[in-house]
RNA sequence: GGGCGGUUAGCUCAGCGGUUAGAGCAUCCCGCUUACACCGGGAAGGUCCAGUGUUCAAAUCACUGACCGCCCACCA
């Protein structure tokens, strides 16, 4: 069997890639019988192309699904992407600002309409990315949160929780974007520490001359605002002040001082302004106290009208006028330095202005009330489970969510507006008239709503709800899902809020919290740092297979992931190596078959067994990084160090060697799920149609070998000593050189029935003696046998050995003072104790052999 | 202000109550041994952040502290 000399994934990784989609080899029947396993992707936006941190995603969502579906479960990914409101529309709005346009003057239908190009681009260029990387998704099922049968869940569950009160229309006070010109939710506010001051204003108290109080603000520019000032009714300070009111400086208006809880008589002067309009405290004070709401700032961020004589100003600027203002007329008493919580939009990075708004929203608590209950009796199930107390955190705190965005893509609010009587009516479909006053002049909410919304019901929508499918019946509850812990609230949180109020049950059973991808110098991988690494550019460069061991020898759970060159190039000669050993296979199987089970044949199988054991339980407990080790050790330091090199030595047997490797390429298919496919492709002993279909090896007692093992393991003892020997009297590798094994009648039995093999790969013609080894200049000890080599007697390293009998001698002295210690003997477990005896037996037969050999 | 994670070999990380603490990469030495130089063989390298405690036994558990990350939070 010919096969090339060098590994060169791109040859074949873009051939399979298609070849499983065409046979479709990842479909999931929802008429199938058997157990399901199904878990919907993370739906990535359609902002661009995916980035490292996707690929860690799916090929850790690649490697649960594959060993699933070679478990034999009916295995379902679904697969698919989210419209993104708010990022899409930047990227487009950005992109139509380069070519000079601004993308409000387009208008709403063909803004869309360019919105919906971009869409189509970057949701193939994903799909593709996706298909390159391996995954083995059904794309049959593929979705997009905008698609018709999604947009029609999206209205199912916004009239529902209408109709039952839990979505409401109002006006509060909401974060708003001067920037993206929408309101936000809490959770897109990125609170940033930031220097700033304190500013001391006094204000001149009505009816007392020459009395003034003074208030602190990190904000002056909103006292424009203000409508009151407010002190602590427990503090005694400023009693004289109850009843009263002030003069507002700069706008010579009235305001009365409240007494209101908002006071803190800890901070600064114990008074405090209140803005109703335009802080998210002074605005429940003002309801508290039935206060005007003067709002001075407008949407854009600039100064309104009832800033007097600042009107029109940006807010900045505003902010700047009133301290020079302020300072001019004596009334800044001081300017203290502080740092201040900005708060962000998470998209613009334009800090964020609070204003009264009317607004959709989502009554949250009942919702959350069984969603915290789902996680505590453990329907749903944290991994690594101290995520659950970061979810409760939120969830007992949470807040009403926001839900409508002033933006253009989206789904549209179902909601219609009376032009006649100003009826409101939320409905599925777009009514034909007013149901109040029969009027036809209706208009549609212009608003759209949070991304999250849609993507709170993809466990749901995507297979096929509000319909009674038999994909929903068949493969919801999902058994998985895999995500960041940076959309823990946006997302999953939501998720089983919806999933629970409209399906009953939980959205999932296990969630899987993975790590960020890091670079060398543990540095988050980002545009502006440019140090991203490019899953297109290192795929073509490594190899697809590379770069996903490369990511999973890093993926431990609850640990972030390092990715460097040097680990995929690594992750690359691996591949290389397994593609070698194959070539190597191949051109020996079918010599001299019909050659009985060897020890090595044996010892490789029990091997292979216990590998399987670790390996399916590393997966099942999504220790990824282990799961590569065990392969990866497998595979290099068993098989080919080991295995492979005894075979050599052998006459035939071949067949044993390929079956075993035919059961290791299982093993690694869902990490390298390309080499194997090709690998197996060519061995083709099997009439399964891919190895993606072929069974996981499985554990099997009647598989292990414990026997073969421990011979096996002497044999290598004798090999890797006569080695050390060798460099250790820099003596020539190739030179053919002498020895002696001493030891018990075992030991020396298993010794002679390999001594052919071990002779030509450590190149010693071996002798046997019964009994302790006299005294030479090279010789090893274990506690088995002594290896002498005869090689001329100055060659020997009395430093090292020195060192060794002061290491063993340290370990007897500390095994001997635990075996003396009666709690301990008294305490500690028959096994322990039983293991220290004959471990300093053997250090002390050791200890014995090195000063006789002296 | 709360909460979570981290601190182990030069680097990146495993290990999380019982033998002489491991891996990959990097380092040093020797080898082009007929699958692989994307290789083989060997070696060197660690007071497991500090302190206190629990225990017969601690890198591993508890507490305290230091330093580094991250998340949440309406004190002006």
């Amino acid at each position: 069997m010919q096969i090339e000399k060098v590994y060169e994934p791109q040859r074949f990784e873009p051939h399979w890639a298609q070849w499983w989609i065409d046979s479709n080899i990842f479909g999931a029947p929802a008429d199938a019988p058997g157990r399901v396993f199904s878990l919907v992707i993370p739906p990535p936006n359609v902002t661009g192309v995916l980035h490292i941190g996707h690929m860690l995603e799916h090929t850790e969502i690649d490697v649960t699904i594959r060993w699933h579906r070679m478990l034999g479960d009916n295995t379902l990914w679904l697969p698919g992407t989210d419209h993104a409101g708010i990022a899409t529309q930047m990227v487009v709005a950005r992109q139509l600002a380069e070519e000079g346009i601004n993308y409000r003057d387009l208008g709403r239908e063909k803004f869309e309409e360019r919105v919906w190009q971009w869409k189509e681009r970057s949701g193939d260029t994903i799909k593709r990315q996706m298909i390159r990387l391996g995954a083995s998704c059904d794309w049959t099922r593929e979705r997009f949160t905008l698609d018709p049968g999604l947009s029609r869940a999206v209205r199912e569950v916004f009239v529902t929780l209408f109709e039952k009160g839990l979505i409401y229309r109002g006006e509060y006070m909401i974060n708003w974007c001067p920037d993206c010109m929408t309101a936000l939710s809490d959770l897109e506010v990125a609170h940033e520490e930031v220097p700033g001051h304190l500013w001391h204003v006094r204000y001149p108290v009505n009816g007392l001359p020459d009395t003034y109080v003074t208030v602190a603000t990190t904000r002056p520019e909103t006292m424009l605002g203000d409508t009151a000032v407010a002190i602590n009714p427990k503090d005694t300070r400023y009693t004289h002040l109850h009843g009263r009111t002030v003069q507002l400086p700069l706008m010579d208006r009235e305001i009365p001082v409240i007494l209101d809880e908002v006071a803190d008589p800890e901070f600064g002067t114990g008074v405090v302004k209140v803005t109703p309009a335009h802080d998210a405290n002074d605005f429940e004070a003002g309801k508290r106290h039935n206060l005007p709401k003067i709002q001075v700032i407008d949407e854009h961020g600039n100064m309104t009208a009832a800033a007097g004589a600042f009107a029109g100003l940006d807010r900045f600027e505003a902010r700047r006028r009133v301290v020079a203002r302020l300072q001019e007329t004596g009334a800044l008493v001081k300017i203290e330095d502080y740092k201040l919580n900005l708060g962000k939009c998470q998209r613009s990075k334009t800090p964020v202005e609070p204003l009264i708004s009317t607004q959709w929203f989502v009554k949250t608590k009942p919702l959350a009330e069984k969603a915290i209950e789902v996680v505590e009796n453990g329907r749903i199930q944290f991994v690594p489970p101290n995520w659950v107390k970061t979810y409760n955190e939120w969830m007992y705190n949470i807040r009403d969510w926001c839900i409508s965005r002033q933006l253009w893509w989206g789904h549209r609010i179902p909601a219609w507006y009376c032009g006649n009587c100003k009826q409101i009516t939320v409905a599925r479909e777009a009514p034909a008239a007013c149901p109040k006053c029969g009027s036809t002049d209706l208009k549609q909410d212009p608003d759209v709503l949070d991304t999250w919304f849609s993507s709170g019901l993809w466990p749901f929508s995507t297979l096929g709800w509000p319909e009674k499918t038999a994909d929903l019946a068949k493969f919801y509850p999902t058994s998985l899902l895999i995500t960041g812990f940076d959309i823990l609230f946006f997302w999953v949180a939501r998720m089983v809020m919806f999933g629970l109020e409209f399906m009953g049950d939980v959205p999932f059973r296990q969630v899987y919290i993975h790590g960020l991808v890091r670079d060398a110098e543990r540095q988050k991988m980002s545009k502006t740092r440019g140090n991203v690494i490019d899953p297109l550019v290192v795929t073509e460069k490594y190899g697809t297979d590379a770069v996903r061991m490369a990511l999973l020898q890093g993926a431990a759970p609850g640990t972030d992931i390092v990715l460097t060159e040097e680990r995929m190039e690594s992750a690359r000669a691996f591949a290389n190596k397994i593609w070698n050993a194959a070539r190597f296979l191949f051109m020996n199987v079918g010599q001299a078959s019909g050659v009985p089970l060897q020890t090595e044949d044996r010892w490789i199988f029990s091997r292979l067994n216990a590998v399987a054991a670790d390996a399916n339980r590393a997966i099942e407990q999504y220790r990824y990084h282990e799961y590569a080790q065990l392969v990866w050790h497998f595979f290099w330091h068993e098989f080919c160090d080991w295995y492979i090199e005894l075979k050599k030595v052998r006459a035939g047997g071949w067949e044993h060697a390929v079956a075993a490797f035919e059961t290791a390429l299982r093993l690694l298919h869902p990490a390298m799920p390309f080499l194997t496919e090709e690998l197996w492709q060519r061995l083709r002993q099997n009439s399964t149609k891919s190895i993606a279909l072929a069974a996981y090896p499985q554990f099997r007692p009647d598989l292990a070998e414990p026997e073969a093992e421990k011979e096996f393991a002497i044999v290598q003892e004798i090999v890797t000593l006569a080695r050390t020997l060798r460099t250790e009297n820099k003596l020539d590798p190739k030179q053919q050189l002498n020895g002696t094994v001493y030891g018990h009648t075992a030991a020396l039995e298993i010794a002679r029935c390999h001594a052919d093999a071990i002779q030509k790969i450590a190149r010693v013609n071996l002798t046997f003696q019964q009994g302790a080894a006299p005294k030479a200049a090279a010789i090893r000890s274990t506690p088995e046998f002594d290896l002498v080599l005869d090689v001329p007697v100055t060659a020997g390293d009395p430093a090292r050995r020195q060192k060794e009998i002061d290491q063993v001698k340290k370990n007897i002295a500390s095994h001997e003072r635990q075996l003396s210690d009666e709690t301990f003997l008294s305490k500690a477990p028959a096994k322990v104790i039983e293991g220290m005896r004959a471990k300093l037996t053997e250090y002390k037969a050791q200890l014995r052999k090195l000063e006789e050999s002296q």
